[in-house]
DNA sequence: TTGATATACCTCGGAAGCGATGTATTCTCT
DNA sequence: AGAGAATACATCGCTTCCGAGGTATATCAA
């Protein structure tokens, strides 16, 4: 999920590893914050693989920066892990997200529309979380106020998420042709 | 995470390990599964830390079971990470939920009511995925059609969660007197 | 009788993340 | 002149988690 974010950030232009920093923090931060020890790290590991490059710069400001460039190899694999991410990036709302804050760098309408339909159905297949046996259980049947919680706010997630995502769809077909 | 759902199945009755798993797909397992590999250990950590007892017993149906109990330590744990979750139990939905789950393990609305006001101030506080320079950017505003989506789910599940936060502190708050 | 399925548990290697800590530089305020 | 904050990068040890694989028993259908 973090090598995602770096990637869609430095597809669309070159940065260091603080300004990246700053905008994955604006991105998810308020979630789920990111610490230096874990990007620096996921960098290093990019780099190894081939997927970005690093020319040390004099810092602006005060020390060298590291100006970090995607790589061919790197926009293929940003292009891969968008046009086919992993179930869990697909279920997993934080990392849903990601993938949604950079589908737009996979330029063809209906390779999106096809992402997007993976969590259309993974939306409408019935799920909850909690149940009687096999039977699901509804917010209304649960004394439990917490639970309820949950239950409430699952469905109004899942609700204007669907809404949303069958528009866009639509939209995305009609512009696919 | 983990380790709460574990404990806050126990706290109710003793369950063996297949047994639990069984639970925590149910509760967290279509969002984000939980692997055999990752719920073993968690337990042997458990265990090692003093918090559960397990007890050998004949299979019901085939191979011998682990019945596993919450002692005394970890009923003590348990109310402890309820009742003073670490900030990213309080921001990640994830574990929020997971808290939200067992939160009605800590008997005290007082401290339930904390708790809830916690999420309610993470609420609150003004924040945005997307920033042009120091200022939030609004839906509307947006280009991207799948920023636009994230940003509109999200306000929705804002939303929906601040009604019901701000109903259920109210109604604990009378309880507490 | 063979194979599939469900029950029930476990280990290993590696990936990924985090808190604490360290090292420099430059700018700004007092 | 000195303190503090912001910039900028990095390592270490630890915990958590996952995929792949392994072991064994019981049930049931072909």
């Amino acid at each position: 999920m973090l090598e995602l974010a770096i990637m869609g950030f430095l597809y669309d232009a070159p940065l260091h590893g603080y300004e990246l920093r700053k905008r994955i923090t604006a991105l998810t931060g308020h979630v789920r914050p990111v610490a230096e020890s874990t990007l620096y790290p996921a960098i290093k590991r990019l780099e190894q693989a081939g997927l970005l490059e690093r020319a040390t710069e004099p810092g602006a400001v005060a020390a060298p920066r590291h100006v970090l460039t995607l790589t061919d190899d790197g926009r293929r694999e940003l292009h891969r892990r968008l046009a086919e991410p992993v179930q869990r990036d697909i279920t997993d709302e934080n990392r849903w997200f990601t993938v949604l804050a950079f589908l737009r760098h996979l330029a063809d309408p209906g390779a999106q529309s096809a992402v997007l339909r993976r969590r259309l159905a993974f939306l409408e297949t019935p799920s909850s979380f909690f149940y009687d046996g096999d039977r699901p259980v509804r917010a209304e049947e649960l004394d439990d106020p917490f639970r309820r919680g949950i239950l409430t706010v699952a469905r109004a997630t899942t609700e204007a998420e669907l809404a949303w995502l069958r528009a866009t769809i639509d939209a995305l077909d009609d512009a696919a042709g």
